[in-house]
DNA sequence: ATTCGCAAAGTTTTT
DNA sequence: CTTTGCGAAT
């Protein structure tokens, strides 16, 4: 009977996981069983169900399924692995399947205290961990230094998904931050320590250790954990990295997938390097590139391989779809923003009016959370229905952390951050005075806070009236701690209750306490669910370690219909037939920020090239000569990255109708995509849509026989590297090189369409598009 | 101890 | 234009 069904299973799982659906390097992937595995899986190839129908494959040929693991980076993604995953396999919840994050979480409760940790330690989230961080400056007496707490963090942060410890911290050479992290984070680490605390860096770095220094529980888990897949194993960073390479060694059954030209993540620590070198780590390493796309047409899929060619640190890959051609990339220049929302917004409304789309048929890009806000207007005007992702929003509000902190306090009474948070929220007249008090006492007694503020009567220099009122919270406290195994949205309540923080908003006419008090309705109704679903009791901790690794970007939904806004960020691993990408602007996208940095421009152009292969259908990337931009209106220069995609390939508009250019300005990206837009036509013989007839006749064409630059006269200063420049015979093009003494300085310009020349630039008519204000 | 007001700063953010 | 944090005033 058993073995009847086991076999009959057999055959249904052979049939759907070696398909004939399957291409020969799919399949030479699913079929890989032991020994490393590296998956260079291009956009749209059809990753994620090869590596499903592999977790598959390898329960089929006999493998636990308690020995397979398979890590993503969101929880989105390792959502949509286990629904597929499920599809597939029936014993699909005995996988290991979870973030990365989680994963560490998992295995540092088992082995808390080997670093030192107790059991129940608090997960910080960055709000936490900034304030765990204050306190430690403030307790050091260093907290009027030139640098933010931010930067601090950031460094630690830093080190720390490099694996250095707080006591092998050494300032990189000259950096002045360095010298106060070094003092600060053995500091900061220990006070982590005590509280039971970690940061989110920590759960890798504490897994990471703890397989460095305990060769036999490293084995152990080695053989714990067979079959490791990582997913997105471009944006791995070294502590990741060491944790992977330390379960594979007596077992090097490692699958990695990702995909270089996707890495987005380096400022958060992400190494590149990781996937460049798996080939080297990992010599015996069966690699299968997938490079076949089955989302995209050609046309957006070779705007897409065209740009990122420009990236030099790069392994060569070639995109190819058997898709239709499709419609052409569309790059329309808009007026300001405003127009550029309102355009938009009406085009989402023709295509749903006509039955051509639905709403969530469309995605909109931008760089930069800021620029949502047109949008959001003009599609509410519009009356399109949208969906606004942004990482954080409900768990970061003041009042769910309020109430969330009780929670820590209650599961570990070490967790001090939560305490300086609960102790006088509300109000309970708790001053500075008496904090510190109770600060100094648990130092000198090398206890926690709610320790001491239990005698708090016995400090001296704490006042009658204060020590009534710390034994009053005391109390509050305690009582809640005795219902810790309680039903979740029981406990809940009774924060919200004892602590008087519900007296604290209901009282209040005020429309912002009213609202906060929706929003904690909003978490006693998570709380119910999550109590629906752990019938069991005791989940207190569950819940606590599930709201610190969700984000809610998971609020993000797919089956609604609606169309989404993300930045571009938020948008890798997701598709959609429309795809409008904004502001593609210098400043913006590159961000300012990134300038200087030729790695750092690479990997703004990664973004973009993310950015463009989410589309299946229609691309249609936009700019706006004029951009109002914290309270000020900028005109604007096009990204560089625009002069690198295949111009014959794109379908130029310009929405400006008459009167809009008046000549005096700067030429800006309004005139550049009119001119580069008028060049297009004059090659394809064909007119750009969107464009009036009476704005065709106005526009320079740049390539034309009258020159454009005679009233220009350009000190060579004004030129560096990277910057677009114009030229009356050339065109557009790049400076890519710049030498020589001012008299003589010379520019290499790599040209649109006329390849690369060099020029003197007090001699030649060359100029720059656009300035900045 | 709390509140109010002004100054300064302002990417991206899987966990 | 925002938001956020710190410092002075009540």
């Amino acid at each position: 009977m058993v073995a009847a069904s086991a076999s009959i299973r057999r055959i249904l799982v052979m049939t759907t996981i070696l398909d004939s659906t399957l291409t020969a390097a799919q399949r030479s992937a699913v079929e890989h069983i032991d020994g490393p595995l590296l998956i260079l899986a291009g956009p749209g190839s059809g990753k994620t169900r090869v590596v499903t129908h592999r977790i598959a494959y390898l329960t089929q040929q006999g493998v636990s399924p308690r020995q397979i693991v398979a890590l993503t980076f969101t929880n989105k993604a390792a959502d949509e692995m286990r629904h597929r995953v499920e599809s597939l396999v029936t014993r699909a919840g005995e996988f290991h399947l979870s973030t990365f994050h989680r994963f560490c979480s998992r295995l540092l409760r088992r082995y808390a205290s080997l670093v030192g940790l107790g059991e129940h330690f608090t997960i910080y989230d960055t709000d936490d961990s900034a304030r765990a961080l204050r306190h430690t400056l403030e307790k050091a007496g260093i907290s009027n230094t030139t640098f933010s707490p931010r930067q601090i963090a950031s460094e630690i942060s830093r080190a720390k998904n490099n694996l250095v410890e707080a006591d092998r911290y050494e300032p990189p050479n000259g950096l002045p931050l360095g010298t106060v992290v070094a003092e600060i984070y053995p500091l900061y680490q220990q006070q982590l320590l005590s509280a039971s605390a970690v940061d989110f860096d920590d759960l890798l770095l504490h897994v990471a250790v703890l397989l460095r220094e305990n060769p036999e529980l490293r084995k152990t888990l080695d053989e714990e954990f067979k079959y490791v897949l990582i997913d997105e194993y471009q944006d791995t960073n070294f502590a990741q990295y060491a944790i992977l390479r330390a379960l594979s060694q007596d077992h090097p059954n490692l699958a990695a997938t990702g995909d270089p030209d996707q890495s987005i993540f380096g400022w958060r620590g992400a190494n590149i390097e990781n996937i460049l070198r798996f080939e080297e780590d990992f010599p015996a390493v069966r690699v299968v590139r997938l490079e076949q796309n089955y989302r995209s047409t050609k046309s957006i899929l070779r705007v897409a391989d065209k740009l990122i060619v420009h990236n030099l640190n790069r392994k060569h890959k070639e995109l190819f779809t058997d898709n239709p051609e499709g419609n052409p990339v569309e790059l329309t220049c808009y007026v300001d923003q405003r127009e550029e929302a309102n355009a938009i917004a009406r085009h989402i409304v023709e295509e749903i009016d006509s039955g051509r789309r639905r709403a969530q048929d469309f995605g909109i890009f931008y760089r930069i959370n800021a620029l949502s806000r047109t949008l959001e207007l003009a599609l509410r005007e519009h009356g399109v229905p949208y969906q606004l992702v942004r990482g954080l929003e409900f768990f970061q509000r003041k009042e769910i952390k309020d109430i969330i902190a009780y929670l820590q306090l209650i599961n570990n009474p070490s967790d001090d951050v939560a305490f300086l948070r609960t102790l006088n929220t509300p109000r309970r007249g708790i001053g500075k005075k008496t904090l510190q008090c109770l600060t100094r006492h648990s130092e000198e007694h090398g206890i926690s806070l709610l320790e001491s503020a239990r005698s708090a009567g016995m400090i001296g220099q704490i006042a009658k009236r204060s020590a009534v009122r710390v034994a009053t919270f005391v109390a509050i406290i305690d009582e809640l701690s005795e219902k810790a195994a309680a039903p979740l949205e029981e406990l809940m309540g009774l924060v919200m209750s004892n602590s008087g923080y519900h007296e604290s908003l209901a009282h209040s006419d005020n429309e912002e306490d009213l609202e906060r008090l929706a929003n904690i309705e909003e978490l006693l109704t998570l709380a119910r669910e999550f109590d629906a679903q752990h019938p069991e009791a005791a989940c207190l901790e569950v819940f606590l370690e599930e709201i610190a690794l969700v984000g809610d970007t998971d609020d993000w939904e797919e089956e609604t219909d609606r169309a989404t806004l993300m930045t571009l960020h938020a948008a890798k691993g997701l598709e959609f037939p429309v795809v409008f990408l904004i502001a593609a602007e210098e400043g913006l996208l590159p961000h300012e920020r990134s300038r200087e940095d030729p790695d750092q421009i690479e990997e703004e152009r990664r973004l973009l090239f993310v950015g463009i292969t989410r589309a299946q259908q229609e691309l249609k990337i936009s700019i706006a000569r004029r951009r109002d931009f914290r309270g000020q209106r900028r005109l604007t220069i096009p990204s560089q990255f625009l002069m690198e995609l295949p111009r014959d390939e794109l379908r130029m508009a310009d929405s400006e109708g008459l009167g809009g250019y008046d000549g005096d300005e700067e030429p800006d990206a309004g005139a550049i995509a009119r001119k580069v837009a008028k060049r297009h036509e004059a090659a394809s013989g064909e007119a750009p849509p969107l464009t009036t007839a009476a704005e065709l006749g106005k526009g320079q064409p740049i390539g034309g026989s009258r020159p454009i630059a005679e009233t220009f006269s350009i000190d060579s200063e004004s030129f560096h590297v990277g910057m677009p420049v114009a030229h009356p015979k050339y065109g557009l093009g790049k400076i890519a090189a710049l030498s020589g003494p001012a008299q003589r300085r010379t520019a290499t310009v790599n040209f649109v369409t006329a390849g690369v020349r060099k020029f003197r630039l007090h001699e030649s008519p060359l100029r720059p598009v656009g300035r900045k204000p």
